[in-house]
DNA sequence: CAACCTGTTCGCCA
DNA sequence: ATGGCGAACAGGTT
């Protein structure tokens, strides 16, 4: 389940590699037209060999590395579901869901991908490649705030905060367990509605948001071990309590997703009930 | 063994 | 044009 704090992670798994030269690039030959749709392999594998691994970035789930002497050949990988960045010995035979295997004198760096539900792209560029640039603005950043989050929640006023909280274009980095940790801490029920939070409860969803990022990220760089006051860490339990107030916690789905959240602490409005329904009025 | 689960995209509908 | 929502996708696990 990568989301922002682990593909912050697997960004740097790969990082033993910097600065050494790519001997060769080898792709999966089956079974991975989905991951690699639209991707020009000879270009790739022509362009790489013999580049050194200039950088890294991470912006959301997204990853980019860069290679060359001036970083102008950018590999784009998105993990998907379960995709994950491993390093391998240099006489690495690929596993069958090896997406991709870039190979260095010393190792290989390795994409496996079992679902195939990642996505591997590559650009070469002066610049920046324009899928990188026109990501949205990162959670830490200046421009992610409460007049951003406002404006989003209002063109949604009749969607649940869950899946509202699921989309990139304006929540990039953050999945299914971290939307359920942001409404945990901000005390907002899953079902509540865009429409339905006032300024304040804007300011506080911005915030939490912020926060519930840049604990993640600092979580998984040192030890790897959610505290037992997120709701992270009793999510997952069959049966599971609140850690803030002790009370046994919900699960449902909403919008297609396992959701679990407090009832107490993150009670449901009224105005919540049947917010399944076709709405009425429309403006 | 069919259902399940996961993030994104796509298609359809209003 | 835009929002909302369900289905599709892959395949190991239950």
């Amino acid at each position: 389940m990568p989301e922002l704090a682990e593909v912050e992670h697997s960004r740097r798994i790969w990082d033993v590699g910097l600065g050494d030269r790519v001997t060769r690039v080898e792709v999966a030959t089956n079974a991975a037209g989905r991951v690699l749709r639209d991707l020009d392999v000879a270009g790739l594998q022509r362009s790489l060999k013999g580049q050194p691994f200039h950088s890294s970035e991470a912006r959301g789930k997204q990853l980019a590395f860069r290679f060359g002497g001036d970083g102008s050949r950018w590999l784009l990988i998105h993990l998907g579901m379960e995709g994950s960045l491993r390093v391998e010995g240099p006489t690495h035979a690929p596993h069958k869901h090896d997406m991709l295997v870039i190979r260095q004198a010393k190792r290989a760096l390795v994409f496996r991908d079992l679902r195939h539900f990642g996505r591997v792209r590559f650009f070469e560029t002066d610049g920046t490649p324009e899928a990188w640039a026109k990501l949205p603005p990162a959670l830490d950043s200046k421009a992610f705030d409460a007049a951003a989050v406002g404006d989003f929640l209002a063109r949604r006023k009749r969607s649940a905060l869950k899946p509202t909280l699921l989309d990139q274009r304006r929540f990039p980095g953050v999945g299914n367990w971290m939307a359920d940790e942001i409404l945990w801490r901000a005390r907002l029920a899953p079902q509540t509605t865009g429409g339905e939070l006032s300024a304040k409860e804007i300011a506080t969803l911005t915030r939490v948001t912020k926060e519930v990022a840049r604990k993640a990220i600092a979580v998984v760089t040192h030890d790897w071990d959610y505290p037992k006051t997120w709701l992270f860490a009793h999510r997952w339990e069959d049966g599971g309590s609140c850690p803030r107030c002790g009370h046994a916690l919900a699960r449902a789905m909403l919008g297609g997703r396992r959701t679990c959240w407090c009832p107490t602490c993150q009670p449901r409005r009224a105005s919540a009930f049947g917010s399944r329904s076709t709405p009425k009025k429309t403006l």
